[in-house]
DNA sequence: CTGATTGTTAGCCATGAGACTAACTATCAT
DNA sequence: ATGATAGTTAGTCTCATGGCTAACAATCAG
């Protein structure tokens, strides 16, 4: 199971509409800071604290060469967050079972004004 | 597919350890405010702020009877979280041909200082 | 060396998140 | 009515987020 932490910050960096858009673009194949940054109305600077975030988050990887660094995807790096959404539909489905029970518990209470 | 917003809150819903935790306590089963309240070491207002975003986000779903307000998991309101990250893996997955591809490419290059 | 390209750093700013206390409302029990 | 219980509202505080500009560093082309 993950730490929560490490979920903290995955869903944290999920929650942004450019980074999610960066890992779309990446998951087509590794591109350049400039070539990422293109269909973004926003500063440079600004689109570089989103690729920060997600390198620090264990999202991407980056490598730079000359000038020019280049950014990969981290397969597996949402691993932790799909592993705790099963578990939850998991629980979720296990529930089912109870639902009904727990839905007589209620019409057999003191007072039901409905 | 699901809207950028809706993923905006969904994911920062789940951002949050507490809220998790709500979410994962709610799965076995509906809860008071008073009874999901009381593991976290929390002032009761600050509580319910988290209440609120989950149902805000269409997460969770309370009602209130007399004094007593209790709450309930909606089953499927992750259902846009795991789709996107579903799609995610299905194009990083395509990528996977490509990859020794592009690989090759860098071989080729002008330079490697490997 | 000069200048363009590519990225980085520093510093500022507005906003929102998430916590708190204090005071309040509403319901139930007696 | 009184008081306890359950939740709510209002207002404050601090810090993180996400944006910006301006200036800088480093590399490549000529």
């Amino acid at each position: 199971m993950a730490n929560n932490q490490e979920l903290d910050a995955l869903f944290q960096n999920l929650a942004d509409p450019t980074r999610r858009a960066i890992l779309a673009r990446l998951a087509h194949g590794p591109a350049t800071v400039t070539d990422l940054a293109a269909p973004f109305d926003m500063a440079l600077p600004s689109f570089l604290q989103h690729l920060r975030k997600l390198e620090d988050g264990g999202l991407i990887e980056t490598t730079k060469q000359g000038r020019i660094r280049t950014c990969t995807l981290r397969v597996g790096a949402l691993a932790p967050a799909r592993t705790w959404m099963e578990e939850q539909r998991l629980l979720w489905e296990g529930r089912h079972d109870r639902l009904e029970d727990y839905l007589a518990t209620l019409t057999k209470g003191p007072d039901d004004h409905g």
